[in-house]
DNA sequence: TAAACATTTTTTCTCGAGATTTTTTTGTAC
DNA sequence: GTACAAAAAAATCTCGAGAAAAAATGTTTA
């Protein structure tokens, strides 16, 4: 885990030397992706057989998912994974647009040529990796990591941590709901052209139409979500 | 752990059940008032001496403080106390402001009557402690509970889960900068009267002046903290 | 002296077994 | 059939010892 980023999710970078780490981003994986149902028990005994780790090991596992609130504890009572709801969407997407736009006018306001061409190189490995999604070559996973990137590209040269931290938190919850809409019927959306859009005011240094294309990008998601059956949360 | 607070630092409420909780607020009181040093390491062979709990009991404890933001961890690297600094705490005191500012606005709008007398009920809590304080009764750690249920008393009818989750992290957080300027001669400043204007203007349901009053109280304290000589933060 | 390497010491990480607590099941009375 | 109590089962929590890694120390060489 690295020490400047606040947050754990950002253990990736650097690949995971221990094994609680490993079984700590499987974990994630299984629990963003629904294969541990939300509101579900997850027992210690029956996972380290699964993860193929110690119950110490495990234990640790699931403490660093509860940094991520993807995980919840109870003294005595065992871990579950944190419970999903459209309320609570809501409340991840209200509280997203309003530091994310922050962060985004901050960044703008502060970024350089560096951080420019990171975040067209971002943009550009996402269209990429759109069109072999298309095709059919690659999954969801790896759009997935670079829709991140890209929108991390972005906000880069924010100099608050504190809000990073947070809205990296968030996102994380939200790509559980995005994983929702995924079987589903949607409306239609032309997710590129936001993002096209939202690069090039954001190198114009247009914070303002920035942060209302990237606050609209935000609330996107949760209309489409808005759509699903109301059973798609628990059950 | 309670469950339907998201945050670790609301175990408190139910008496810590297992070791590892208690080593866990143990271990949090003495790095909030800096008997850790921030930035220092925390060596789990020398620790579990001192709050009498086997290593791996002693290391769920410290997870338990990443959580908080109040410990880093790097694997295969131990843990260290999460450094302090100006930069830091005009983030965190700028990202307050914001979150705390609408907190206060939805509780304002979403509030009842037991809302109301539960925050005065704290307010008159906290002005008792206030003069067993000067006479020297009672010691720092009861005023600043008591702080501190008074300002979640005001917070408390906001419906936003995760903008009071990153609260209760921000504010633990500016509570080990507080404790920084118990020693130093500080600028003059009434909090009782600032907080007796914050809850007068709640209970007069005034959302715009009791969150300008709530702005003002916590950057007063940023004003203090710069006062502070520049070696205050480590060293 | 400074750098490169090998050795020792310290610290972290990991596991499995036992003690404690919670949950479930079973049994009994009303 | 319901309510309550006791026993059994399951799960969590805790510890100490050993394996693996990092840091510190000492030695050699240019």
């Amino acid at each position: 885990m690295s020490q400047d980023s606040l947050h754990a999710a950002a253990i990736e970078p650097n690949s995971p030397k221990t094994l609680a780490e490993n079984a700590y981003l499987q974990l994630r994986h299984d629990i963003v992706t629904g294969k541990h149902r939300p509101g579900s028990k997850l027992r210690v005994e029956h996972l380290k057989k699964q993860y193929q780790v110690g119950a110490g090991t495990l234990r640790e596992a699931l403490l660093l998912l509860v940094t991520d609130a993807l995980v919840t504890v109870q003294g005595q009572r065992g871990f579950r994974v944190a419970p999903i709801s459209l309320d609570d969407f809501q409340d991840i997407t209200r509280v997203r647009t309003v530091l994310e736009a922050e962060a985004l006018a901050l960044s703008i306001a502060h970024g350089d040529e560096v951080w420019e061409s990171n975040a067209v190189a971002a943009f550009h490995r996402l269209t990429r990796v759109e069109e072999r999604l298309h095709q059919g070559d690659v999954g969801f996973d790896e759009w997935e990591a670079r829709n991140r990137a890209f929108h991390s590209s972005l906000l880069a040269a924010c100099p608050s941590r504190w809000t990073l931290h947070f809205l990296s938190i968030l996102y994380q919850q939200s790509e559980r709901y995005r994983r929702l809409v995924l079987g589903n019927p949607t409306v239609p959306r032309d997710v590129h052209a936001e993002h096209s859009a939202l690069l090039e005011a954001t190198l114009q240094r247009d914070a303002k139409t920035a942060s209302r294309l990237l606050v609209h990008h935000i609330e996107k998601t949760l209309e489409v979500v808005r759509l699903l059956p109301a059973d798609s949360f628990g059950e």
